[in-house]
DNA sequence: TATGAATGAGGATTCATTCAT
DNA sequence: GATGAATGAATCCTCATTCAT
C-alpha cells in the first residue's frame, strides 16, 4: 500500500464512535440524533469494509468497492476515515476488541461457576480455549490480526489516536499476563516464570500454530496426513504442561 | 500483485536449473555450454530479484527493476520465469534450501563431534539453535518464508513443477521429524509423541515467536519492557522442556 | 478548478458590502446591525481566504481550509460567495483597491508637498514608484493581479456585478491616464501621446517587467548575473525618458 | 498540478530526439529505423499534447486525452515522458525553439539583404517585429511561454536535462543582447546601456504588453476604445526611441 | 441564517505481461 | 534466444458544490 502520510482529517466520527464504546458501559448518555446517525454510518462503513476486505483481501479491495457496498459516495468514506489504512485499522480494532471480549467472557464464566479450581492455570487454559474458539468463529478477524502481526510498523510514526487499535491488542495480552501472575500466586503455575515473557511467548506460539493451521493445513495434510485438530491439541498440551508446576 | 493467471511458458530453464541442483551431487553429468549459460542466467536473475525485492519489498519491486539489476531485458525474465510470482517462489526455494542446509550442517557437526550425547533431543536443540541462527543471519530469507507462511494457497492449483519449492520446506521439517523419532528411540525424547504432529507444532510455534520478535518487538518492548532475547529463550525452554522425557 | 457554471445565488451580502464601500465616504447612512454583521462576515471570509490562498496557492487552497480559517461552516461561504472563483475575485478587488489607494495616496502626497514641480510627469514618476512599492509591500496582491492578468476571460459572460472587481483595476489605470493628460497640458509630457494608449502600454510593460523579476529572477541572475534592481531601474528609465518632452 | 518529484525514467527517447536536433545540422548521421520510429513517436506525442493542451489548457488536459489523441496507450506516454510536466516542457522547448528560429531567420534576412543599414538598431527592430509576428502566428506557443513566464520555479531543483528547455529561451534573449552590443559598437544604439539589463527589460516589457493584448484586450477596448495595434505600436515606439542614440 | 454531511467525477501514475522484431 | 516498446486496467484520494436540517 505504501501510504506514507495520512492527512489530519475525518476523525471526529471515529472519536464519537470510540467514545461511544467507552461510554456504552459507564454512562448511557443520550446521543443526539445527529451523533447517532454518524455513529451508525461509521459502523456501517466498517461493516461494508469487512465484507469487501474479508472476501477480496486488503490489497485487492478498493475503496470504490467499499463505497458501493456501503451504498455511499466514495468521498463519504473519507469523511469517516482518513485513509484506506485507517479503515483497516478500525477493523483491526474490532478484531482485537472481539478477541479480548471473548477472553473476558470466558474468564467471567469460570468466576461465576462453582468450579472448585478457579486458579490461574485454569484461567490460562480458559483463555487458550477461548482463543481457539475465536479462531474458529472469527476466521476473518483472526486473519486481520494475523495480517497485522506480519506488518512491520513503527511505534513512533503512529499518531496517538492510532495507538488505540494497538492498545486493544495489548490489553488482550495483559489478560494472559494477569492469569499467569494469579497462577504464580495461587501455586497453579510455575513461579520461576516472568509473566510478561511467558505471555508474549505463548501469544507468538499460538499465533504461529494457528497461522500454520489456517494457511498451510492442506499442505501439511497432504504430505504428512495430519489434522488441524492434532496440531492445536499438541500446542495446547505444550503450553499447559509447561505452565503447570 | 493481482496475477490471476500465469501462462504456461518459460519453464524449461527452471527445470534445467532444478535438475542441476539434484544432479549436482548424484551424477556429474556433462552440461552443454548452452545449458550452463542458461543455468547461470537463471541464477543471476534470482540474485537480482533478491537484491531488489529484499530491499524494496515484494510489492514495491518491479520487474523493470529486476531486469535492470540483472542487466537483462525485461522480456528475458519471462523466458526464465512465468511470472513475478514464480520468480518469487524461486527465492523462496532458495530460502528453504538455505534453511535445510543450515539444519543439515548443524546436525552433521554433532555427528562429527566427539560429544557424548548425540541423541535426538540434542539434535532437536541443535536444529532449534540453527533456526535461530538462520533467523539472525538471513533475515531476508526468513522474511520470505514468513511471507509464504501467510500466503494462503491451494495445493490443487499448484502446478507440479511449482511444488518443488514447497517440498524443499517439507524436507526441512522432515529433518525435525527424524530427530524426534530418533530421540524417541534413543530415549532422549518423550515417546508418547507423534513426531509429525510435534514437528509441525514446533515449527508453527517457532515461526510465530520469531515473527513476533521480528515485527512487533518495538511494541512489546514499549509496553512491557521485554527483549527479543527473553522471548526466544523462553520459547526454547518451552519446547525443550516439553520434548525431554 | 473546473467550475463551469456558477449558480445565481448569494450575492446579496456582497452587494451590501460593496455598497458599504461606496457609501462609506459619501453617505454615513445608518446600517442595521444585521447588515453590519453581514458585512463583517463578508470581510472575515475574504481575510481567511487571503490567508489560505496566499500561503497555499489558489489551486491548493480548498474551501474547507478557508471555512476552517474563517471558523465558519463551509456552506456559509457559499452564502456570501457564489463560488471559489468569486471569492478569489473579491481578493482581486482588494488588490486593485489597494493598488489604486497606493497611487492616490502617493499623488496626494505630492499635491500636499511644497515641491516646485507638481506636473504630470512628476505624477507619473510618483505612480511608477508607488507601483514598485506596492510590488514590494504586497507581493501577494501583486501576484493576484498577475494571476488575473494571465486569465483570459470574456467581458460578455461576466455578470454585471462581477465587473466591479474589474473596474477597480480600470480605475487604477485611469489615474495614470489622468497624469499623462495633465502632463500633456502642463508641458511636462510629450503632447503627441494618446494618454490611454500610453497608460495601458506602460501598464503592460510594468507588469511584464515585474513578473519577470518576481518569477524568473533566479534564472536571469544565474545566466547573466543581473539583479532585480537593475531591471527595475532600467524599466523606470525607459518609461520616464519616453514620457519626457 | 503539484508534482514534487518525477522519477528517473523515459528519457532515452527525448535524448534521442534532442540529439537529433543537434546532429541535424552537423552530421546527417543515419538513424536506425528503431531510433527513427522512436523519434517519430516522440514528436507525435508532443503533437498530440499540443493539440489537447492548447485547446483545453494545461490543467484541464488529461493524459488520457493526450493518449487518445496520439492513439497510444496511456502507459506509452510515460515511456517517452517522465510526467505530464515534462511533456509540457517539451512543448515549451518547441515554443522557444520556434521563437529563436524566427529571430534568426529575420536577422539573416537583413544580413542577406542589400539594405544600407544593417546596424544593431535595425537588428533590434527586426527582432521586435519578428516577436510580433511570432505572437500572431503562434498564439499557442506564445501562450506556453507566457504560462512558463508566470511559473515560479527553482533552478536548483531542475535536473540538468530539464535545463535544455530553459536554455533555449535564454538563447533567444541572447540574440537580443548581441544586437544591442552590435548597435553600441556601430553607433546605432546608445552606448550607456548594459546590453543584458536592457535586453531582459525589453523582454519583460514586451511579454507584458503582449500578455495584456492577448488576455485583456476586450476589456481595454470596452473601457477605453483602444486597439491591440495601438498598444503594440506604442510599445514598439517606446523601445526603439529609447535604444536610438 | 448557518451548517457540514454527502457526493462522485476526475486524474496522474504504475506495472505485470505480451509480442513483434 | 533476447529484447524492450507498448499496453490499459487499476487505484487512492481531493474538492467544489449542494441541500436537508
Amino acid at each position: 500500500m505504501t501510504p506514507k502520510k495520512e492527512a489530519q482529517k475525518g476523525i471526529d466520527a471515529k472519536e464519537v464512535a470510540l467514545q461511544e464504546q467507552k461510554t456504552k458501559v459507564t454512562s448511557p448518555k443520550e446521543k443526539s440524533p445527529k451523533e447517532k446517525r454518524k455513529q451508525k454510518r461509521y459502523e456501517a462503513i466498517i461493516d461494508a469494509a469487512e465484507k469487501v476486505i474479508f472476501s477480496k483481501g486488503l490489497e485487492d479491495a478498493s475503496m470504490d468497492m467499499v463505497a458501493k457496498e456501503a451504498q455511499l459516495g466514495k468521498g463519504t468514506l473519507y469523511l469517516y476515515f482518513k485513509s484506506k489504512n485507517e479503515l483497516y485499522r478500525a477493523i483491526l480494532y474490532r478484531a482485537f476488541l472481539s478477541l479480548r471480549k471473548k477472553f473476558k467472557v470466558a474468564l467471567q464464566a469460570i468466576d461465576a461457576s462453582t468450579a472448585p479450581e478457579k486458579n490461574g492455570l485454569e484461567g490460562l487454559k480458559t483463555i487458550l480455549e477461548a482463543y481457539l474458539e475465536f479462531y474458529h468463529e472469527h476466521q476473518d478477524y483472526f486473519n486481520a490480526i494475523l495480517y497485522f502481526q506480519n506488518d512491520l510498523f513503527d511505534l513512533d510514526t503512529l499518531a496517538a489516536n492510532e495507538k488505540i487499535y494497538l492498545e486493544e491488542g495489548i490489553a488482550a495480552i495483559e489478560l494472559v499476563i494477569e492469569q499467569i501472575e494469579k497462577g504464580k500466586k495461587d501455586g497453579s503455575v510455575r513461579d520461576d516464570l516472568d509473566a510478561g515473557v511467558a505471555a508474549y511467548t505463548f501469544w507468538g506460539q499460538t499465533m504461529g500454530v494457528l497461522q500454520l493451521v489456517q494457511k498451510k493445513m492442506t499442505i501439511v495434510a497432504h504430505y504428512h496426513q495430519l489434522t488441524a485438530e492434532q496440531l492445536i491439541r499438541q500446542h495446547f498440551e505444550v503450553i499447559v504442561s509447561f505452565l503447570a508446576k
